[in-house]
DNA sequence: GGTGGCTGCCC
DNA sequence: ATTCTGC
DNA sequence: GCAGAATGGGCAGCCACC
């Protein structure tokens, strides 16, 4: 108990009271009715201070291995970030339990989805309605037995697991209360929508540990996963989610403008200007001989492009034969003969399992690197990108892993004259960056800037504006 | 063994 | 990915 | 200005079904 009152007194908020007897009122927070009601309180109030508040005593109240469980669900997520599981369960699957639960037929059980909008309404409204009981007496539904359950619906493969999944599913739905059925169905949607946002749900973490925000939030850009950095909260251990290779990050996002002239105006400065490739983000970590490489949800690619992984077997540094750690940033591209292939061509590549000689040589790649983040032992993610790219280009990199060229411009002249020279290549337009900006990993922000539409489409963008037809303004500009 | 629906993840 | 919207 | 929600095209893998 001297935990409660340690956490009790680091709030003053009046709104505290309230959440204390909620969450106290109850004897077992691992129960998953108790996770419902905690998502009801939080959907109920639209003060973020009472969300968080009511959210924070719950993540205190949790143990671990609930915790771990529960912090994801409040970030939409099922599995931590770097688990391969997928439940693979959509929409239609939903609706063929559903209609199954309520002894209802598809169609009708489409239409009155029609009228809720919501599948997690019309969860409920189908369990309140169920024409079927567990054939044993169940357990009540805990954070851990859904975890389960979820985790056996990941790993069901082969014929018949599609029945077996269904079967796991509306035993979830059936042994709950419709309201429980309603969040189980929220939750493998990925939409809670009980109005919390990320932001918020780390505020929570920092409140219900007792953890400086600014430290959450640090921890959150190089874990990315709110499970994890939940569980460091919690042991005072937050410094530990520090950058290491092999284990992913998550990128920095570029803004969007228009014309080469906002950019000039914005910046008022000579800027980083490269291409802005049509290919498929990733990350390739080098570590002790080790290569990875990550796509943008940040799952591990590596298998999917051999040759860039066995091209960065020799990457070192140019004034030194020894092998080095790196984390990069950049862009695979299919290529052939010097000209982009279609990223329709990079896609066939990207999901293949089985990647034979032939594909490898149908769909040519190359790796274009334009950031670093790591280097032998150290972030360089503080670093400027004007320091950044100095450290890139000491790098030796071997086809078909080359080094993104760039240019420094100073006018919207320039950025035009380079914009045609992008799109003549086969390229899609630009990206310019803000030479002083850090790297900001997770952040979407205007140290990145990406121009894409041609200049002399603004028309056709006014003609979206003023009248709404959208559609037409596109075929209007051709 | 072929096809079509479904899902997730690229953009 | 783009676009719209609420805070 | 930011974050979330809604939207769209295309691909491979997978399972159900014939």
């Amino acid at each position: 108990m001297t935990e409660v009152f340690s956490f009790y007194n680091v709030n003053d908020d009046t709104s505290i009271n309230e959440a204390y007897i909620l969450i106290h009122s109850s004897n077992s927070f691992t129960q998953f009715s108790y996770f419902v009601n905690v998502c009801e309180k939080i959907h109920a109030t639209t003060s973020k201070n009472m969300k968080v508040n009511i959210l924070s005593e719950y993540l205190f109240s949790l143990n671990d291995e609930s915790l771990s469980i529960a912090a994801p669900f409040f970030s939409n997520r099922i599995f931590p970030r770097d688990s391969i599981f997928t439940l693979n369960i959509g929409f239609s699957i939903i609706m063929q339990v559903l209609s199954e639960i309520a002894s209802l037929d598809p169609n009708q059980i489409q239409q009155i989805y029609l009228r809720h909008g919501d599948m997690g309404a019309l969860s409920e409204y189908a369990v309140s309605k169920k024409h079927m009981a567990p054939l044993v007496k169940q357990e009540a539904l805990t954070l851990s037995s859904i975890h389960d359950r979820f985790g056996r619906v990941a790993e069901a493969v082969g014929s018949g697991s599609g029945k077996g999944k269904k079967n796991i599913l509306k035993g979830l739905l059936i042994t709950g209360s419709p309201l429980e059925a309603k969040y189980l169905i929220k939750i493998i949607n990925g939409e809670l929508r009980i109005g919390l946002t990320e932001g918020l749900v780390e505020i929570a973490v920092s409140k219900a540990f007792n953890q400086e925000l600014e430290d959450v939030r640090d921890a959150m850009l190089v874990s990315g996963d709110i499970s994890q950095v939940a569980l460091l909260a919690k042991r005072n251990i937050l410094s530990t989610a520090i950058i290491k290779p092999l284990i992913p990050i998550s990128y920095m996002l570029a803004d969007v403008m228009f014309t080469a002239e906002e950019i000039i105006n914005y910046y008022q400065k000579p800027l980083i200007c490269e291409y802005k490739y049509d290919g498929i983000r990733a990350q390739m970590h080098k570590f002790k001989g080790q290569i990875r490489l990550f796509s943008r949800k940040l799952a591990d690619v590596t298998y999917a492009f051999p040759e860039l992984a066995n091209a960065a077997e020799v990457t070192k540094l140019s004034s030194s034969s020894s092998d080095i750690d790196v984390i990069l940033d950049g862009e695979v591209m299919a290529i052939q003969n010097g000209r982009p292939l279609h990223f329709q061509e990079l896609q066939k590549r990207l999901r293949k399992k089985n990647v034979t000689e032939q594909i490898i040589e149908a769909i040519p790649l190359i790796y274009v690197v334009y950031d670093i983040m790591y280097l032998n032992g150290e972030h360089t993610i503080r670093k400027s990108i004007r320091e950044r790219k100095e450290i890139l280009s000491n790098i030796l990199f071997t086809k078909p892993i080359i080094n993104s060229s760039y240019r420094v411009v100073n006018s919207a002249q320039e950025i035009i004259v380079m914009f045609e020279k992008s799109r003549d290549t086969g390229h899609e337009g630009l990206v310019l960056k803000d030479p002083d900006s850090q790297y900001h990993p997770g952040k979407r922000g205007r140290h990145w800037i990406k121009l894409k539409k041609e200049l002399d489409t603004i028309d056709a963008v006014i003609l979206i504006a003023e009248y709404g037809h959208g559609k037409r303004a596109g075929l209007l500009s051709d």
